[in-house]
This record gives C-alpha cells, structure tokens and sequence, in this order.
DNA sequence: CTCTCCCTT
C-alpha cells in the first residue's frame, strides 16, 4: 500500500508530519465550525500571479484558478476513523487474516467450468445428443378425435366463418406449403390481417388433421405481455377452447401453458430468451413464430441472431417471421434471402390530411410571431437552444414547397407554414382541430397522439377550459403509462350517443393499447425516444420527428371498426425529410445485460456475435458496457464470465442490481432490499394523474420517512401495502395513495421470484422474502443505504450545496458527479424536496438527460460505505504530503494512515468474501470468519454516522 | 423544475 511508505518528505521547510498535524487541526477546526472546510489550500506564498500579466489577463488568471480549485474540491472529501473502531476493526482483521479459503462447491464448479468452457457451438451439439422429439402414435390419435370433435363443435364453426374473412386467409395454402419445404419463412401483413392468431393454427391443425400432432410444438414470440395473453385467448376462443387446452401462454410470472405437444404457446420474447439459456437448441419445439419483428426491439433483434446459428443445428426447426409490410427485405436478406408471403389488406382505409389541409379547414392562421429573437451570444451555450433549427434553414426548406401549393391552398394557410412555429406543438391549433371535428364530422372516437406528459396536459386543461367544452358532450381521457387510464377499462367503454370521446395519448396507443371505436388520428408528428450517447455515455430523452412507420402505425389506428380520418400536423414537405424507420433498440441502449446473457450462452466473443445481428451496435458501447462489466467483477480480465458473473447472468434483472440482492442475501437483509431491486427493474407503483403531481410528490416524501432515498421510500411502500392488504385495506389505501395495486403486486411476485433463485442458489435458506431468517439487519438502516450503493456504485454523485430559495418550493441544489459535472436530482425525486443532507454522497440508478442531467433515483449514502464497497486505485499521499484515498477515478477522500490502511483492508476482504462466496454459495455462517468481516464492516459503517461528533464523523458535513 | 415505451424458464 502506498500510504505505507512514511518517507518524510521537506515540503516548505517543514517536515511532512508536522504539517499533516497542521491540517488535520486546520480540517478539524473547519468542521467544529460547521461550515464548508477550506482545510489544506497551499499557503500564501503560492497564491501569487505569474509576473507579465496585465488587465484583463489578471481577471482571468484568478477566474481560472478558482475554477480549478472549486474542482478540485468538489470531488475532494474527508474521512477519519475514530481510534478505538481502528482498534476493534483491526483485531477482527487480524483473526480474519488467519481464516481458511474457499473451494469450489462441486455441483456449481462443474456447471461453471461447462459454461467457461464449452462453446456455443459445442453445447448445441451436445444438446442435440440428449433429446430428439419422436412421434406417439397413440397421442397423434388421440388428438385426431379431439381434432374431429372441435370441428363438430358449433361455437367452433360460426367463429370460423369470421375467421374465414381475414385477408390471410386467402393465403392460408401458400403459407403451408412455403412452412413445410422452407426451414424460414417471412409473413408479412398490416395490422387486421390475421397473421398472428391464424397463422399457428393453420400449421398446428394440418398436424392435428394429419395425425402428425405429437409432432407439432409452436411457440409464438410476442413483444408484449399483454399481447401474448390478449392472442393467446382470442385463439382459444376461436377453437371453441380454454386456455391450457391447445393453447396457452407463457409470461413472467404468470402461464397458462397448454398441452405438451399439439399446442400453441404465445410467450414474450423475453420468455424465449431465458429459456435458450438452458435449452439452446429449443428441444421439442416445432415451430418458433417470431411476431412484430419489424418492431426492432433488443430481445428480437438478439433472438434472430442466435435462431440464425441454431437452424443448421435443428434442421427439423421451422422458424417464421411474421412483420408489418415495411422493411421486409432486411428480414428477407438476413435469413438467406428466405421466402416472403405477403398479406394484402387490413382494417378499414384511413383518408390523410396534412397540416395545410388542417389550416384550410379550420382556418387557424394564429401561430406566434415566426420572427425569432436575436439571440444574446451566451445562449448559444445552453442546451435548449442548441438545436433549433435556425430560421434561414427552416425558410429554405419550406420556399419551395409552398410556391408549389400556393394556387392550391389560401394565402393565409401558405403564410401559416412558412412560420417556423407551426411546426412546434400548438395547443390552440389542436383545441380547434379536435371541436372542429366534434361538431362538423360524424360519430367516432379522437385518438391525439402527443410526445409526452406536458403536452397532454396543456392539451388536457386546454380542452376542458374552452367554452365549446361541457362534461356533457365530451369525454376526454389522457393516456400515458404513468396515469391510472392506462390500466382501467374506461377508456374502451364506448361513450353515450352524443357524446364525443377524446384521447390524448403518448405512443402507448400506437401497439399497447388498443381502442376500437376511434376514427379521427390526430398526428403530432413527435414522439419521444431514448437514446444513448456512446461519447458522454449518457442516457437521453429527445423529442423527435416521428417515422414513416409511426406514422403508419398511428394512422392505421383510425380504421379499426369504420374507415377513418388521419390528421398529420406536419406538412407535405416535413414528411418528405422523415426517416422511414426509428432506429433499432440495440442501436440506443448500453448493453451490459444482452452481453452477461451472451456469456451465459457460452457466446465468449460477444463484440463477434454481436456484428452479425441485423443491426450491429457501435463498437464504443460494446467495450464500455463489457468495462463495466469486468468493474462488477462480472467478467474478467479476458472477458470470460466469473462465477459472480453466472449468478448475476441467472438473475432475471440487471446485473448491477443483481449484484445488491446478493449483498442482501449475505447481510441479511432480504426484505426491504428485494423491494428496492423489484422497484427498480421494473416500474413505479405510484401513479402521475393530470393535476395531481404536486399531491403525489408530497405523498412520496411522506413515504420516504426521513431516510433521504428514493429506494427505501419504494421498499416502505411495499412494506406498508403488505400490511394494509393483510387487513383488507389495500384498496383503499392504494387509491388515498395513487398508487397501483397492479404494479405493486407484480412487484410482490418478483421480490418472490428473487428469493426462490438466490434460494436456488443457495445464498438463502428461506425463499420468503420476509422470513426472519432473511431480515436481521432490515432495520439497520446506515447498512440498507449501503447495500443500496454497493449495488448501483459506481453511480455515485456528490450534493455541494443545498439552497432555500423563497421564491422557490423546492430548494435548489448543487451536485455533481465526476463523469457529467454538473447533475439534478429530478424533480419527482424525493431528494428534491430536501432542505439538508447529513451526508454529501448518493447513489444513483437512473440517469437521464432532458432539459438537464437528471438523477431519478437516489439514497444519501455514508461515504465509509462507497470506500469499502467501491473501487480505486488504493490511497497515498498528495504533494502537500496529506494522506489520501481514492474512490473510483475522480472522489478522493482526505484521511489519515491507519484510517486508510483499515479502509482499503476492508474493501479488498470483502472483495474476496463476494467471490468466495459466488464459487461456493451459502448464507454467512454466524459463527464463521465471514460473520467476523461482515461484523467488521457494520462496525465501521455505524461509527461514521452522523452522530455530532464533529471530530470524527466523516465528510458529512451537514450541507444546507 | 419533470415524467416515450417494453421485458426476463
């Protein structure tokens, strides 16, 4: 250890120790006081400007130096240990130091070793070995009469005369025959042509008619949940069934599976992912139906992929693609130029117009001034104004499209467009548009499609405060994943005669949600979408464009039940400049999970398999998200999977919340922990309703019980929602609350779920998460934070200053993290809304940047916890000789040696203790040496909590 | 001073 070399050094003729003695006085005089401590800033004699400078160079010099130094402070902390915790700790590291190694436990050694060694390749071939499908002539017969008697069943044959109308139908010979000479076939058709639910019938029932259906397995990908029950029981209701007979469905946590063989199994992609992992060669199964591949997202984009390499392994596999009509060469060209089917036909046509047309029938000429302020030279540095358009781009984009319409469209309509304001989203134009139709067109429900939450809110107010509006003649619903609509039936219900229902809704309505009843689409043209920013990597928000294919998707909307209307509020011109297709998932997400479950799949060279995807991700991101990994200690230096890597790759959940559940294990302290990881990879029981943010906020910082985080504040909620249904109160309790009992009892079931496979793993002896057994130190709540941050390190960031503002609620703040500079706890943080702070550390799990680099998520966290259980490069000393350690890159905490010494002790132990632990899994034995680290450490932890003593807190500091 | 969306035997 480097601070171990106490060489004295001269520095300004005093010898090293006298001036530590010096500072720590100073340090500790500074903290006594209460304020910021300015400990250890150089002495007079450096503060001096280099000669020669003159006017406005001097200004700049101190300018540049302050900035520095303010830098440098920012990222600079303190922390001592009290003697006698040294002493203690010491003792206990001595005994530890003697205590035996671990070995392999057998079982899970030979399973580590099989999938470190072994190739993808290789296991598939010792798959193929184990198992092949062999015909049951006396199921085949079986199924045959079952066959026969739904035929007979008259439920059965009126639902086939509507079945018999859908446009696929007229393809249903060609479908089969390209399935059984073709090992891939793409089956492409719009919305309403029944490719989804008839396709895997039309294979299933010439197997069951042919009694061949011992042979016959389909599954059936879906993107979403929700698809895969809502097909899955459509096609049960067509054959006259229930679910679980011929056919069922597979999600997380949730099946009905159907018969073994002869069956349809609608699943989610995720599902069919998982399940690769122990069965690559997807044994037994007949036909694998990809659906909705033309939607891109991660899962699929990764199953086809790997569905590439397995069909040369299973030549007996049918794989089929089925799409939307758009794109489809690509999915054609990666299968070998595979044979496309495609399905003419769907709902009902769908007229468009576009924004002139909108103009001309409205007559809404009253957009604001086009003239754009000249803007002051300093703005151009802040973000919001970095990427508009300016206004010469925008009229010689627009010039030549108007002069071509203009005897088409009136004056003022051509004026309209030609204002770079009629492209931003304009509340009045669309209040006009949405009564124009209500009181001039024909009955049929308005479905708006807006970016996000602020725009169907001012939309939202906008509506039901014009004097055309009344409760009457109007039922307006906002749809967003955040606000209860979203999960009710309301909004399918169709409204009274007379009555016109309005929809205003982000994209959930383009797939996720279905209303049958609308026929009027009003198009914004935005949407919002995440991106991933491979050179600052962060995360962003953007407003953007939407694409050909949105726009496809939002029109087809309006022609579910009728032909319909499609209102784009963009020009002619601006479609004309619109990408056909938003860019793939895998192109705008880090990766790290898809990479740790590559790994599992004994894929070593991920960057490898990776290029041969449909789309291939940049390069920068694989290697960040596999640096990262290897910082997880995931994999190692040669990229192969460790076994703590295995058991986070086994969790369903990202690996560095992963990596917290198993801490929990160990520091038992299962219950509110797992509450936290549910929380976090899933989403957030409270719901958003229009108007009630502010009374939700307040309900969250209510939750929150003065533990300054935003993840304890969730594990509370579950904790009290348990309660409340114990005594048959939920209801009520999650309505007072805004919260959703949906949400939180799925959040319930994945705590389980959690449990069963650290359980599985052996980590737990109790697969309930609030076995006593699990919870010891659940009230410990200095060891909760901890936990927390040693799951989500290295995102940690550090609050400088909390300021009171009278004009504001909410204070404002000053934090900083050392990747981004300057950061913001978001708005629905319960930090937020925090006056002071007894430490200056978070951790964070989401970060995300918008208008500014929000933090959605955070815990103050004792800064002891972030030295042991973090990284860096060890401790030394600075030029001015002061005793240091190093927290990651950038955080570096003053300290004393023995401080150091027990500090960096601590932290390399447990290091060791994860990966005994991850090669040889089991609870920490009371009695065992790792009780006595653990015990150790806890110590630690508790002596550095903010308890008024000034001296030896550490870098609390209470900031206000 | 704010919140596209989806998912894991």
């Amino acid at each position: 250890m480097e601070s171990n070399n106490d060489e004295p050094r001269r520095l300004d003729g005093r010898t090293v120790s006298g001036l530590q003695q010096a500072l720590r006085e100073q340090a500790i005089r500074a903290m006594n006081r209460g304020g910021r401590s300015h400990h250890g800033r150089g002495g007079g004699r450096h503060r001096g400007r280099p000669p020669g400078l003159r006017g406005r160079e001097i200004g700049m010099f101190y300018r540049q130096r302050a900035m520095e130094r303010e830098q440098q402070e920012e990222l600079e902390s303190f922390v001592l240990l009290q003697p006698e915790i040294i002493v203690k700790v010491q003792k206990m590291l001595s005994e530890y130091d003697s205590a035996s190694t671990s070995t392999f436990r057998s079982e899970f050694e030979n399973y580590f070793k099989s999938i470190r060694s072994t190739s993808f390749e290789q296991n598939m071939k010792e798959k193929l070995l184990e198992s092949c499908v062999e015909q049951d002539d006396r199921l085949d017969e079986k199924m045959m009469i079952e066959y026969d008697e739904m035929m007979d069943n008259l439920k059965f044959q009126e639902n086939m005369i509507t079945r018999e109308k859908l446009p696929v139908n007229t393809k249903k010979e060609e479908i089969l025959n390209a399935i059984a000479s073709n090992q891939v076939v793409l089956i492409s058709g719009d919305t309403g042509c029944g490719k989804t639910t008839q396709v895997p019938q039309y294979v299933l029932d010439s197997y069951l008619s042919s009694g061949k259906a011992s042979l016959c397995k389909i599954f059936c990908t879906q993107p979403r949940r929700i698809s895969a029950i809502t097909v899955a029981e459509r096609v049960a209701w067509e054959r006259a069934q229930h679910l679980g007979e011929s056919v069922g469905y597979q999600i997380r946590l949730q099946s009905v599976l159907p018969h073994e063989r002869g069956s349809i199994t609608y699943c989610t992609t995720g599902i069919l992912l998982k399940r690769l992992e122990s069965d690559p060669l997807l044994n037994g199964i007949s036909h694998i139906f990809l659906d909705e591949v033309h939607e891109r997202d991660v899962n699929t984009d990764v199953v086809m992929g790997l569905l590439k390499e397995i069909i040369s392994h299973r030549p007996d596999l049918k794989v089929i693609l089925m799409s939307a009509t758009f794109n489809t060469s690509t999915f054609s060209a990666y299968f070998n130029n595979c044979t496309n089917i495609e399905v003419q036909g769907t709902l009902f046509p769908v007229t468009e117009f576009y924004l002139e047309d909108v103009l001309e029938e409205t007559k809404f000429a009253n957009f604001p001034e086009e003239v754009q302020r000249k803007r002051p030279k300093w703005e151009k540095y802040r973000n919001k104004y970095k990427q508009s358009d300016s206004l010469d781009d925008y009229t010689s984009f627009i010039e030549p499209y108007a002069r071509s319409v203009q005897d088409k469209y009136s004056k003022f309509v051509i004026e309209g467009i030609k204002n770079p304001n009629s492209e931003k989203i304009n509340v009045d134009l669309l209040t006009a548009l949405i009564f124009h139709i209500s009181f001039n067109k024909p009955a049929g429900a308005i479905l708006v499609f807006l970016p996000g939450y602020e725009a169907i809110s001012k939309l939202h107010t906008s509506i039901t405060n014009s004097k055309f509006y009344s409760a009457e003649k109007f039922k307006v619903y906002a749809l967003h994943s955040m606000m209860p609509t979203a999960d009710q039936k309301s909004v399918f219900s169709r409204p009274p005669e007379n009555v016109r229902k309005v929809i205003i809704s982000t994209n959930i309505a383009e797939t996720s949600i279905t209303i049958d009843d609308v026929v009027y689409v009003i198009n914004s043209g935005k949407s919002k979408m995440t991106n991933y920013n491979p050179e600052t990597k962060l995360q962003t928000l953007e407003e953007v464009w939407t694409t050909l294919a949105n726009n496809k998707q939002r029109r087809g909307r309006a022609g579910r039940v009728q032909p319909g209307i499609c209102y784009h509020l963009f020009t002619r011109a601006r479609e004309f400049t619109m990408d056909a297709l938003p860019t793939p998932e895998i192109l705008r997400t880090r990766l790290e999970s898809v990479i740790l479950n590559l790994k599992m799949l004994r894929i070593h060279d991920v960057a490898q398999f990776l290029r041969k995807l449909v789309s291939v991700p940049d390069d920068s991101v694989v290697q960040t998200s596999i640096a990262l990994l290897k910082r997880l200690n995931a994999l190692d230096e040669r990229e192969f999977i460790t076994p703590l890597g295995l058991h986070l790759a086994r969790l369903p959940i990202d690996p560095q919340i992963g990596k917290m559940i198993l801490l929990a294990a160990l520091f038992k302290c299962v219950d509110p922990i797992t509450s936290v990881a549910a929380n976090l990879s899933f989403k957030d029981p409270f719901y958003r309703p229009l108007g009630k943010e502010k009374l939700v906020d307040d309900i969250r910082v209510k939750f929150s019980k003065d533990t300054k985080s935003d993840h304890l504040m969730a594990a509370n909620v579950i904790t009290e929602y348990r309660e409340e249904k114990r005594k048959g109160n939920e209801r009520s309790f999650c309505y007072d609350n805004f919260l959703s009992i949906s949400t939180l009892n799925q959040l319930e079931k994945m705590k389980g779920q959690f449990t069963d496979l650290l359980m599985e793993a052996r980590f737990l002896e109790s697969s309930d998460p609030t076995d006593p057994k699990n919870n010891y130190n659940s009230s410990n709540l200095d060891l909760l934070r901890s936990i927390i941050s040693a799951g989500l390190y290295p995102n940690v960031a550090k609050v400088r200053r909390v300021k009171i503002c009278k004009r504001r609620v909410d204070p404002r703040m000053d934090i900083i993290t050392p990747e981004d500079g300057r950061v913001s706890f978001h708005p629905s943080s319960i930090n937020s809304k925090q006056t002071g702070f007894e430490y200056k550390f978070f951790a964070y799990f989401m970060k995300q940047k918008s208008t500014a680099i929000y933090l959605f998520d955070t815990t103050m966290i004792n800064p002891r916890a972030l030295l042991i259980f973090g990284d860096g490069e060890g401790a030394g000393f600075d030029q001015l000789g002061n005793h240091f350690i190093l927290l990651g890159d950038s955080f570096r905490f003053r300290t004393n040696r023995v401080s150091a010494e027990v500090i960096l002790k601590l932290r390399e132990k447990f290091d060791e203790l994860l990966q005994k632990k991850a090669i040889n899994p089991g609870p920490v034995d009371p009695e065992s040496e790792d009780a006595l680290l653990l015990g150790a450490i806890t110590e630690v932890l508790n002596a550095g909590r903010f308890s008024g003593h000034p001296d030896y807190s550490s870098d609390e500091g209470n900031v206000m």
